[in-house]
DNA sequence: ATAAACCTTTACGTTACGTCAAGGTCAAGA
DNA sequence: TCTTGACCTTGACGTAACGTAAAGGTTTAT
């Protein structure tokens, strides 16, 4: 099924020109436009969406969105678990304000009056927060964007030649690390040359270099389990080999 | 008890700058600044917070709320349970939401696949709507900001003489009609001297005068219980005499 | 007496669109 | 076939509700 924007945009309850902004900002790209310039979406665009405003709902900002649905670490299923939780939560917030509203009717019907700080309960909505979101905006406060976000050239102002170098870089690190693990070992030469590869490929999303920064990040490879799986994910062990032979690199 | 902008911001769970907005807005004036030119804040500023909070919680527009807060036909209690009927509706739409969520979720996991139409439950959130605000929104299309809003001189761009003139017409318009209810008959000299009174006092929230619209309005205070009870609160019939007087100055 | 933690105004920046304007496209009906 | 109305496009400017930084005055605590 093939959708128009007007379409689109009535099957979720946005506007046309919602769906223009979304594809200006790269956060939803139609599957591709017809020879009259028309956008048209398809399937996977329409799940996209839904993701999009499930986010929004729990009111994370479009950047942030587009860093998490970008990003290699995204995992769909643990998205869509941490939305019930924050959901939930928000149900809860929102029962807490309709009990503000029920106390606040009896107190003009002559119940017991409220007290000051009982008046705000329930709009202070600074605990609801999607774990999702967290961890990105922790991320991204740590480590820059780039980390979180590497796939996306284009949020980090990189040229097409400087992400395919990234990318290569990237590839060739993942590749090393596969051969490597159990193999050799993190202080040795092999490790330190992965180390020397990541020290590359970090260049191009950190503005500056330093090892202690680089260090905290390896650290955080091995501390957090979606980086693990995301380094693990060819070979067991590759995150920890990884991290102990930037920890000797830095250490040096 | 008095507050100052950061003791009120963090009892309320907004920033310095909100407050700072709001007054700039006249949404939210502090009870009186000290010498040094702080904002100081008492009961009756809290609690006009309060009622701020509710209508945006709701996602009224400021200017909306200032105009239903200041308007003479607000009623804080008819307010609130206006408040409790839209948070209730809201809860329906989380509910619907979180439903959504734990549908997609069963998917991924190969429950039955979602249609495209389901996948959108409980985003679209067209149909929630404070009934004050309805009303203030229906009214301000059809009759402009003035009638709802003439308390706001501001607001509608008048100098201070000319909102104290206004005023004045105002005072004449009550009076005038308390007096006439059940002696007078509307079609007579004096229904035709307060409606021509009526006239002008429109032309300072109008820009230009057209019976029909005249009329309208004047069909409206005795179709609407909440302007009746404005024009009636001094002298019962005092609605209905307005509008026919107005509508028959209208048909001559 | 001096620093920390407030407060002030001014002013520019931001997000996520809304809202024209000026035009091209397409299906339906006369 | 021609036209009308409902679509579509790309600018480009407008907006709401603040955030944030600058430059400076005030209050309180040590």
């Amino acid at each position: 099924m093939e959708y128009t924007v007007k379409q689109l945009g009535e099957l979720a309850g946005v506007s046309g020109r919602t769906l223009r902004y979304y594809d200006q900002i790269d956060l939803l790209k139609p599957a591709y436009t017809n020879d009259s310039g028309y956008r048209i979406y398809k399937q996977k665009e329409i799940d996209r969406l839904q993701q999009i405003l499930f986010y929004k709902e729990l009111g994370v900002d479009l950047n942030t969105i587009k860093g998490l649905l970008d990003s290699p670490l995204y995992d769909e299923k643990r998205a869509l678990l941490s939305h019930r939780e924050a959901l939930l939560e928000k149900r809860k917030q929102l029962d807490l304000l309709i009990r503000n509203v029920e106390l606040t009717i009896a107190a003009t019907e002559g119940g017991k009056p409220m007290s000051n700080q009982d008046k705000f309960i329930g709009f202070k909505e600074g605990l609801i927060q999607d774990n999702e979101d967290k961890f990105g905006k922790e991320i991204r406060k740590k480590y820059g964007d780039g980390v979180i976000n590497a796939s996306n050239a284009k949020f980090m102002g990189l040229s097409e030649e400087e992400y395919s170098e990234a990318e290569e870089l990237a590839n060739q690190i993942n590749e090393a690390l596969t051969l490597a693990v159990g193999k050799e070992k993190p202080e040795g030469a092999e490790g330190r040359r992965i180390a020397e590869l990541h020290r590359r490929w970090l260049s191009f999303y950190w503005p500056s270099y330093s090892k202690e920064a680089h260090a905290g990040l390896a650290e955080m490879y091995v501390a957090d389990e979606r980086f693990t799986a995301y380094y693990d994910q060819h070979k067991k062990g590759a995150a920890k080999f990884l991290r102990d032979a930037i920890a000797a690199y830095a250490r040096k």
